[in-house]
DNA sequence: ATGAAAGCGCTAACAT
DNA sequence: ATGTTAGCGCTTTCAT
């Protein structure tokens, strides 16, 4: 039953024409009479002709792939990127092919080389910091190609993201607005997560503006979670109890943070104020008020798709298009009371 | 620069053989001296060759994709299936790409048939239970499909997942053992979410095979969220004020419901316990204890995507196994404190 | 408006 | 052990 599959010579034998009509009969293309357009298109339906986009890709010389390189595949950021790539991407005959790297610069470039190798369409690749064998192979692809999450440094063709630096600067001048002054960092900063550095960055360059420095940082290279941040929390507070607010590198270890503060029944945020980055859907409904910083996930990624999508779209080979998505501060959310 | 690229001629040419012997030499297929081995993988490296998929699969009929088909691409359970893909598939050369369907059947349908016109080695679809047409279309793809997350039913080929049925069977003996009496169920059931269903449907008769009925019911079409939970959760409560227990679709929502509980001063899990699905990461770092059945959603993945390369390793078309994976019932987590 | 021929880059099958 | 010949299924010339 898993028979041989049909091909457009059995469409065009069906319709009495030849395989070159049919085609483009089927694509809209060229000049068809409207009598051997609809032949044509009754006829493949009827037999249930599917085209065989490999064959017409080695033709072409194109595809209508999408490659989508991310450092992690479990992380809830990245999959709400995913998903507005999906959505772009969803009615426009493309499709994701999607590479994750585990901050493993290696792997990425790995990634980036057999993803080139199928001629996507376009590629979106996360962060602007690969090394510069990687850039290189970027740089000469000869296709779209948007980085993303980013925008602190120069993209090799577009780019799609939010000012990480600037984002750690003005929580840190948020907080400080707050009062707060002795705050303390703690991160999962993987090495391959040069986000979370610039923001750590531009957090400590703005206090030190203020005068004031961090009371003590703990950086760990497990990959962050609610687990982890408790952890974390719990190892800081035993070495620095005389703290007033927690900078965490995002959400989830934030999140960890609070579970631990309100076991131990230190007041949130009055005694501390925890402070996460990327405004979760999870922070909205927890029962204390922690800070963060909104990003636009899901747009990030509809912006980036479109972008190929648009370059595809005139057969351009290059973005060139810089896109900085805003992001917003939040220091009192919390579940409407 | 982004001049034309290399092909197995431009090697040949190089190393001074033909194709062919360039072909067989870089996949060590057939015979080829040791010598010419060295010459032609020596001159591909040198001239910076890299093959040519496409034309690969066109002339193979078969490709080093593998097909996913989930219903969420942001949802963190099938984020986790798919690293768990991913990982499986990390070093063996296939390439997976997945394709969401927003829980909606028809546009199941429309990606499976995309993802079967590229042929790929293989496909890992959500769920038992598509509807006929699909399954049809399944079944005489002519390549290894491997159902994944349920094994209630009947899988076209291979499949691997848990017993959803007996999960809410086992949950609702478990919660009577603990003496809860007055259970209401809260629910995030999609309509294309036959795996809630099923454990709501076991759950149920369960209870009523101890002679307990639900105390009520609500049931929302919204995708789950914590927010969503806690929305839900107040709803309920004030239609239901009797209740020592509440049964969630899933941990996410299940956690919404703590945070509104915590709120208003609800002892849980003393007062009400209340009880999720999936044993989230998350679930355990909570400030108060709730229930869970832990599901190896990474391991799925990863097994069924082992399944595939099995299969593509043997030539084989079909997988033909079934592979149950075992949940556990946590009734009492919680952070080690 | 339609069709015939050539070729995309590779490999299976058949020589040698 | 190596090379030659035919495709894989489609589209892009180039005729008609």
């Amino acid at each position: 039953m898993a028979g041989k599959r049909l091909t457009l010579a059995d469409v065009a034998r069906a319709a009495g024409v030849s395989k070159m009509t049919a085609s483009r009969a089927l694509r809209n293309a060229g000049d068809v009479s409207r009598a051997n357009i609809e032949k044509v298109q009754q006829a493949a339906r009827e037999i249930g002709y599917i085209g065989n986009p490999i064959a017409m890709s080695l033709s072409n010389q194109r595809t209508n792939l999408v490659g989508v390189v991310v450092p992690s595949a479990s992380n809830i950021v990245f999959a709400e990127v995913l998903a507005g790539i999906t959505e772009a991407l969803s009615d426009s005959g493309f499709q994701p092919v999607i590479g994750v790297t585990d901050y493993n610069i290696d792997r990425e470039a790995e990634t980036i080389r057999g993803m080139l190798s199928w001629r996507p369409a376009g590629l979106i690749v996360t962060g602007l910091d690969q090394p510069e064998p990687t850039r290189q192979l970027l740089e000469h692809a000869g296709l779209p190609v948007v980085q993303i999450m980013d925008v602190d440094g120069t993209p090799t063709d577009g780019c799609v993201g939010i000012a990480q630096t600037e984002a750690g600067t003005a929580m840190a001048r948020a907080l400080i607005a707050q009062g707060r002054r002795r705050i303390g960092y703690i991160g999962c900063d993987l090495a391959g997560d040069t986000r979370a550095t610039k923001r750590r960055a531009g957090f400590e360059a703005a206090l030190a503006a203020a005068g004031v420095s961090l009371v003590g940082t703990l950086v760990s290279e497990q990959p962050s979670s609610v687990v982890a941040g408790r952890k974390l929390t719990v190892e800081f507070l035993s070495r620095h109890d005389d703290i007033d607010c927690l900078y965490y590198s995002n959400d989830d270890i934030a999140v960890g943070g609070l579970f631990h503060c309100m076991d131990a029944g230190i007041p949130v945020p009055e005694q501390i104020l925890l402070t996460g980055f990327n405004g979760l859907d999870l922070v909205q409904a927890l029962p204390a008020q922690i800070a963060t910083t909104h990003t636009p996930r899901h747009e990030i990624g509809l912006k980036a798709a479109q972008l190929i999508l648009e370059a595809a779209d005139q057969r351009s080979n290059r973005v060139d298009r810089m896109i900085e998505l805003p992001t917003r501060i939040d220091i009192t959310p919390g579940f409407p009371r």
